[in-house]
DNA sequence: TAACATTTGTGAAGGATTTCACAATCGTGT
DNA sequence: ACACGATTGTGAAATCCTTCACAAATGTTA
């Protein structure tokens, strides 16, 4: 699904959301004060194979040391670099509701190179209040205000129903990232990346998979 | 990677979460009194190929009719049965604080049929205080509280730190499936579905495509 | 220095998923 | 009653992704 054209490499969508993963672990291990690391051993606190971990990261350079593993600060720069969470990002939010308010007060996010950076809403009574130190600003001013925050990324939490009005706004403004969490496919020129996070698909494979159970339709693996 | 051993039938996990997208469609198809829907509209709305809604569709059975389109109502009811939401969840929730109370406000949940019944918290200033009608439950009193009110699935909305001892406790209290928030690879038996849901994950894929653009390592599709 | 145990990096094989392409079938209009 | 346009359902082909298997390379030990 993901090429990069032009350029040598083909990476699937996969291996990146893997490379999340094997970031993850990594900042573990350095707390725990590993040294090196097999890509057996990544693989076993993950769930994956050791031959997916070494394919994953071929696609990218050689990094281990045979006999030895992949040194293990050294390969979460690598890593942090490939995904580009060796800087800060600046983050929009629109919409300070139930899950706005939640992704705020997440202080890992900023951990991550995350910064919310400025929050948008259209009810009165929050615009210019504060959370967490960040005031709200009105969404009329959204065009404006992404540009001179120069915001990167924008993340959507408003109702479903007014989602794609505010979306269009967004890519007017020259937006290129948005993560989305209202339950609706938006539509974005082609040269917006787009991500959605979808709870009741979560939600719904667990009931199909308790479902299957039930109806005695064998084991799901 | 799902397989209904025993039965006849192998179903790919991005079959399941693409049946939550019709079904999502659906239901807006049904409101705007759409009688029938082909697997070209069906898949234009999720940015899909009409071949994949099809193919999807027919590893359940036939639900259309040639030269005409699905049924909209009846489709829907057909993939709700397959994916077990005609019916209500008992869902419980442990650590209300940031992200928790923002799912117990959300009342499109209980609208798809998982209904929130029980909150857990081990902080005694929220543990007997009233979450949008429910009162929040002493984590020590989990076992008992999850049989007692028949939980079939919980949400793991706690630090990551005591994430998996909760989960340890929660998977010998019976439960066989978990919806987690928390940044770390829990631990389960096979017989226990479980399923991630990663934020920071979406973000980092994000950044990796704004880097591969910015790098000039040309376009990313 | 040489033998050994270990683990990487990677082509090739295998498996899974998506797309293609078309016969089969339906509703409609005449 | 029949012809036509539309659309499904589905094997087969194509593509994509994962796993295998092993040569190459390293550190260690004697
Ligand atoms: N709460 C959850 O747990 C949850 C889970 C999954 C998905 N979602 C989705 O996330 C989105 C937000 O959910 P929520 O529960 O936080 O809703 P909410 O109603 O609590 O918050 C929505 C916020 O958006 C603001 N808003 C409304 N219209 C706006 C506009 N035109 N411009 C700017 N701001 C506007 C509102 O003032 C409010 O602050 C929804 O699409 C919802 O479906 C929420
Ligand atoms: N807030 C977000 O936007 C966000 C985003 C992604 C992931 N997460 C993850 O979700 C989880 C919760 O995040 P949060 O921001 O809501 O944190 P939080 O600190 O606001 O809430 C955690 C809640 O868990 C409770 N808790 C702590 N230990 C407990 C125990 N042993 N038993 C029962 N309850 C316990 C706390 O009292 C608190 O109410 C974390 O793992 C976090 O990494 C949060």
């Amino acid at each position: 699904m993901v090429a990069v054209a032009g350029g040598r490499k083909k990476i699937s969508e996969s291996t990146i959301r893997r490379l999340s993963l094997y970031y993850r672990v990594l900042s573990v291990l350095e707390k725990e004060n590993y040294q090196t690391v097999s890509s057996r051993e990544l693989a076993k606190r993950e769930k994956l194979t050791p031959a997916q971990v070494r394919k994953d990261l071929s696609f990218f350079g050689s990094f281990g040391t045979r006999g030895l593993g992949y040194p293990v600060s050294e390969l979460k720069k690598q890593i942090g670099e490939i995904l580009g969470l060796n800087r800060v990002w600046n983050v929009a939010l629109i919409g300070v509701g139930n899950i706005g308010s939640a992704l705020v007060g997440y202080k890992e996010f900023l951990r991550q190179g995350f910064r919310i950076k400025v929050i948008f809403d259209n009810d009165q009574r929050k615009i210019g209040s504060n959370h967490k130190g960040i005031k709200v600003s009105d969404i009329q001013n959204l065009e404006q205000d992404l540009r001179e925050n120069n915001i990167e990324i924008v993340v959507i939490a408003v109702p479903a129903t007014v989602a794609q009005y505010i979306v269009d706004d967004v890519v007017k403004a020259g937006i290129k990232a948005i993560l989305n969490f209202a339950p609706l496919n938006l539509k974005v020129p082609p040269d917006v990346f787009l991500r959605n996070e979808n709870m009741s698909m979560e939600l719904e494979y667990l009931s199909f998979a308790l479902k299957n159970l039930q109806d005695g339709k064998g084991t799901i693996k």
